[in-house]
RNA sequence: GGAGGGAUGGCCGAGUGGACGAAGGCAACGGUCUUGAAAACCGUAGUGGGCUUACGCCCACCGGGGGUUCGAAUCCCUCUCCCUCCGCCA
């Protein structure tokens, strides 16, 4: 969400920053027009009770009773003002949330301009493309001949874009998770388990409500909604709070199984794990000064970045540019991994300084140390790493001529020590 | 699921129709004292919004929503959450 007083004293600068996003301005005039009739019934009414409070304070203190009795009789009249006033009044404050919850946080001006995901730059590759002495095979034929997947009675189960990880694979999951989590709270988080179903309240404060409704799961009868990213309850944890200043900045990671109906992304990427209506993720967050973000933005990508070294992988680090930004990103760096059987970088994580765009939604703030009003904190979040694509990675990059598969050194500890998954069981 | 009790400022807690934005305490901030700190004492101080060049004025907020009234933290309805007891259950 962003300020309205930055529309009322700046509108060509949000303009300006929604035409870098490819978003349409109109919203603009849209807003300062209902802010403009909202404050001009607000006047009003808030004249009306200004008055209703002096002369009901008269009142109480009147002993005559005629006097006693005009005065209520007035009071009456003005309470009938009042209410057609407030009506009017809730009518168009709750036109101007809707419009103001619909638009997207402006890009840093650090952000490349672009159009699209086909602008975004990448920075750096860290790691060679492995050149391979035998064709290596993508994970959905990989996985079931090592019998660790299977596809069909996944389908069988919940539908598409759902499948099963069985004996190696399975543990494989559970394995990175594990890994990552404590990876993550040696660099300083501390590890949530949060609720994986939350309210709507909590959905709307980290920005995916109202706007992506439709990529989301909750329940028919009861205010819960399946989180589609740990982001969600990591920021909803703090909703309506007020940090001291030495409270920050807060460090958290947390593993949460994500649900995502992928009705945006129909009818692509529906061979193997890579899009699934259900997958896990390992997320981190943090609360942050302002002008700490930038630091912890730094911070957050090299921490991403080291699960995908210590993991022994290729990737790359891609800007992405005003165009493909996410909704509540200021500025996001992607990270990339190779994947040599599916012959294509793979999107496991995205780290974004959202600035206070989602502590203003969810009403965060902290007290700042010299005393003075609440500000607004601001977060980031950052995937480390998203599942089913680094098992992708792993599998497709650690296979062998005979089609099994080594495990990386570092999850060996966690896999009861084993080094190698081969053919298993159908 | 049934019965009862609760929800008040950053935190704790008083307040049952009119001078209550709300006693008192803790925490915070400024000052006195002290070599410095602590203690003690004095003082400041809620959150959001509107108007105003400004001093400042006004409105709203006592879990959420609705109602009664000239006037509601206080009365009524409703929802949510917490606590106690009973029942059921992984």
């Amino acid at each position: 969400m962003l300020d309205i007083r930055l529309f009322r004293e700046q509108p060509d600068l949000v303009r300006t920053a929604l035409k870098k996003r490819q978003t349409s301005t109109a919203v603009v005039d849209q807003i300062l027009a209902l802010d403009a009739a909202r404050r001009a019934l607000l006047q009003k009414s808030e004249a009306l009770k200004a008055e209703r409070n002096r002369v009901s304070k008269e009142i109480g203190r009147t002993k005559d009773p005629d006097e006693r009795q005009r005065k209520i009789e007035a009071m009456r009249q003005v309470r009938e003002e009042i209410a057609a006033l407030d009506e009017m009044l809730r009518e168009k404050e709750a036109q101007l949330h809707h419009l103001l919850a619909t638009v997207p946080n402006l890009p840093d001006p650090a952000v490349p301009e672009g159009r699209d995901e086909s602008e975004n730059v990448v920075l750096r590759q860290v790691g060679e493309i492995p050149q391979m002495d035998f064709q290596p095979l993508p994970h959905w034929e990989l996985g079931p001949r090592l019998g660790i997947m299977d596809f069909e009675r996944g389908v069988k189960l919940s539908g598409s874009r759902f499948y099963i990880l069985k004996g190696a694979g399975a543990q494989l999951e559970r394995a990175l998770i594990a890994w990552m989590l404590d990876l993550h709270r040696r660099q300083g988080y501390t590890e949530i388990y949060p609720p994986f179903m939350v309210k709507e309240a909590v959905v709307f404060a980290s920005g995916q409500l109202p706007k992506f409704r439709d990529n989301l799961y909750h329940d028919a009868e009861e205010d819960f909604w399946w989180v589609p990213t740990a982001e969600v309850p990591l920021t909803g944890m703090h909703m309506d709070e007020i940090f001291d200043e030495s409270d920050l900045p807060r460090y958290y990671t947390a593993y949460t199984p994500c649900f995502r109906r992928e009705k945006m992304s129909a009818g692509r990427d529906v061979r193997g794990i890579k899009r699934g209506h259900q997958f896990d993720k390992v997320e981190m967050y943090i609360y942050t000064l302002p002008d700490r973000s930038q630091d912890a933005l730094q911070k957050m990508l090299a921490d991403a970045e080291q699960t995908l070294a210590e993991l022994g992988l290729t990737y790359r680090v891609v800007q992405l540019c005003t165009g493909d930004l996410g909704f509540a990103a200021r500025i996001t760096y992607d990270l990339e991994v190779w994947a040599p059987g599916s012959g294509e970088w793979l999107e496991v994580s995205s780290v974004s300084n959202v600035g206070d765009f989602q502590a203003r939604r969810a009403n965060i703030r902290y007290r700042p140390a010299g005393g003075g009003k609440p500000r607004f904190p601001h977060t980031l979040n950052g995937s480390g790493l998203g599942l089913p694509r680094t098992m992708i990675a792993v599998l497709e990059n650690y296979q062998q001529p005979d089609g099994s598969v080594v495990v990386p050194e570092v999850l060996r500890p966690y896999m009861g020590g084993m080094e190698v998954i081969r053919p298993q069981e159908a």
